[in-house]
DNA sequence: CTTAGTGCAAAACCTTTGCAACTCT
DNA sequence: AGAGTTGCAAAGGTTTTGCACTAAG
């Protein structure tokens, strides 16, 4: 069964249908190599290929995949939503890496939080459902840039 | 010379001024227990204390402060900035632990990721400056309550 | 048919900005 | 006087919402 017919079996369940809208942004954000957009690039993205669907359906429909657990929302500091698959349903935990200078973002895949994670469960009583792990820095080409002026 | 002479004279270096709000707004900063407030929560504590300041001077003391190293910006997954004392000047870094119930946010003090920067900056080619790293979860509390239920 | 889903436009919300008045040196 | 700072109100950008219409099952 493909993640277009687990995606429907999923909103039966819950009385939802499978839209069209759904399916399109579901294959972007499937499709697109993993990567993590704003609603608005979303938007962008999906005009071009159907033109069909609004920005506010975009926004239902994310938040509605977040809320199924498809998606997961975050934020690289500038307090704008990104949207990216939930690393859960396709591979490992990632973090991410977000560079001060240009702006882009790149993964770190790594499960050393999983220790961490038991250390705070018991020292703090805190039963940890999810994290969010960035790091700001440089990334190797603006390095690169700096040096040189 | 105390945190409030220390930024008298971080502020003069740069040809800047210490104003009566920006002092109020450190005061706050500093006393309200290390907490993490968002620009309005400083904006309603403020205005109790001295009643002269408006909101947008709120934002621009707080940005600059961060500018500074003084305060820390977060946001806690829904977008709304939320800013604190920065742990490299108080203390030790630490986490945060929200609570997806109740939304309270508690901290954790915490050198473990050290390695793992360098794990990062070794394999990714990133320079890190920076780290954000926020668990989301429940808290003793609401558990009880929720296995009450 | 029934009810969920959509598009549109307006609203809500947080944050930033232009500008004239003000203040400290 | 001169430069930084402020309050106010307006603008900016992202996200949400009300409502009439449409479409999935």
């Amino acid at each position: 069964m493909n993640f277009e017919e687990t995606l429907k079996t999923a909103l039966h369940e819950k009385g939802l249908r499978l839209t069209p809208q759904r399916q399109v942004v579901l294959e972007v954000m499937l499709n697109l190599g993993g990567q993590h957009y704003t609603a608005d690039q979303v938007y962008e993205i999906v005009k071009a290929k159907s033109d069909d669907i609004s920005l506010a359906t975009i926004y239902r429909t994310l938040e509605l995949f977040v809320e199924m657990n498809i998606l997961r929302k975050f934020d690289s500091g500038d307090g704008i939503g990104r949207y990216e698959i939930d690393p859960q349903n396709s591979e490992h935990y990632h973090h991410h890496l977000i560079c001060l200078q240009c702006g882009k973002i790149t993964e770190f895949k790594d499960d050393l939080l999983d220790d961490l994670e038991e250390v705070i469960a018991q020292k703090a009583g805190f039963r940890i459902a999810d994290h969010c792990l960035r790091f700001f820095g440089y990334c190797q080409e603006c390095d690169k840039n700096s040096k040189k002026m």
